[in-house]
DNA sequence: AAGTAATTAGAATATATATTCTAAAACTAT
DNA sequence: ATAGTTTTAGAATATATATTCTAATTACTT
């Protein structure tokens, strides 16, 4: 049996880089094949199909990016771990810009599109299931409450306003400063103070 | 001379729709023109190419949402207006999601394509040089400085902390609710302390 | 050394979509 | 009423890109 020149994880690789660089739309095969300096028939070879290779990179992006955030989630010090999360966003962005590019500039349904293999369906729903599961218990951890409106201002203060505060950085082809950080921080603590309010 | 059945407005407000429901890159002459219920050709008629008709749609998005943002600037009491224009983001994406969903939910470069008219290109360059101008002048009123970092904490405040409280809700094809005012609030004050810390 | 099976290679094909083109229709002005 | 001009209409064409297909490699196996 002839070894593989070309490895899946080249072609994911190759496509990331790709659509971290044109966006999903603009990365076709040619492309993606241009860059790993492969044929496309090798991609074929190994992907049934364009949509599923993006769909791959995008499951791989998300399910890294995921497991290390809930990661943090179970320090031992739950303020701490809050802060961590929330500050985990640009530095992931920093040192994984492919993989932020792909997941803060675009949409899910940009990659997730209809016509996936049911297997791909499922990972994608297991992940989202598996986030709102980790977020709703730390939230109870560190507030005492699960209720709708603490989640939201929590996840606000974990991951929408990093998120934010990172995206005109990397829509320039760069990446966030220090001072993104002071800014999130900031923002940590002025949405957990909304949290006390009301029922 | 013949009447016209379908005004560039009317092809304007139909790809408005289309790209905003799925994307830039998902809107094709059919699907819009189907959106109008107009042949192909009247499209073709009115605009030179589809690259062409999706950038007037954006331009026209960004102009309308920057001349009312650039407004709010004016107020005689500069806090207020501070405040106003951050809230002003989740107040324009409830009443106009259409051109929010197409603003927030994708980048520039998917509709500011290569090979766009030069009066086009130079539309755009002059929105960008009138925001920044009008935010460094806003900033210089405010704080009393108009250095890189103060204007990255407004920036943040005024603009890119309420888009990230915002983007979830246009995610899933809703609109934010009231609580999303009080956390752009919140925000706001936060991120000004930062403004007098070092030169 | 020859057989074997996975893999590369890229040309050929299919498909989807943008664009052009020709003719008919609909008004206006003379 | 008729000529003139814009606009509609949608079929025909061009183009771009995804996908398939056949042949040639390659290294392991016997």
């Amino acid at each position: 049996m002839r070894p593989a020149r070309f490895k899946d994880v080249d072609i994911i690789e190759a496509a990331l880089a790709v659509a971290a660089r044109e966006g999903p739309a603009g990365a076709s095969i040619a492309k993606i094949a241009a860059q790993a300096d492969a044929p496309t028939g090798s991609i074929y070879h190994r992907f049934r199909s364009r949509d599923v290779l993006l769909g791959e990179v995008w499951l791989k992006a998300v399910t890294d990016f995921q497991n290390a955030y809930i990661k943090l989630l179970d320090g031992s010090d739950v303020e701490r771990a809050a802060l961590d999360a929330a500050l985990f966003v640009p530095r992931y962005v920093r040192e994984n810009t492919a993989e932020a590019r792909l997941m803060l500039l675009h949409r899910r349904e940009d990659f997730l599109v209809p016509g996936w293999p049911v297997k791909m369906l499922e990972q994608a729903e297991m992940l989202g299931r598996q986030m709102q599961a980790a977020q709703q218990h730390f939230c109870r951890k560190l507030t005492g409450r699960d209720d709708r409106k603490t989640m939201r201002i929590l996840c606000y203060a974990m991951v929408e306003a990093p998120m934010g505060a990172v995206r005109p950085y990397l829509e320039k082809g760069g990446t966030p400063p220090p001072l993104v950080d002071s800014l999130v921080e900031a923002t940590f603590h002025a949405a957990m103070a909304l949290t006390g309010g009301d029922a």
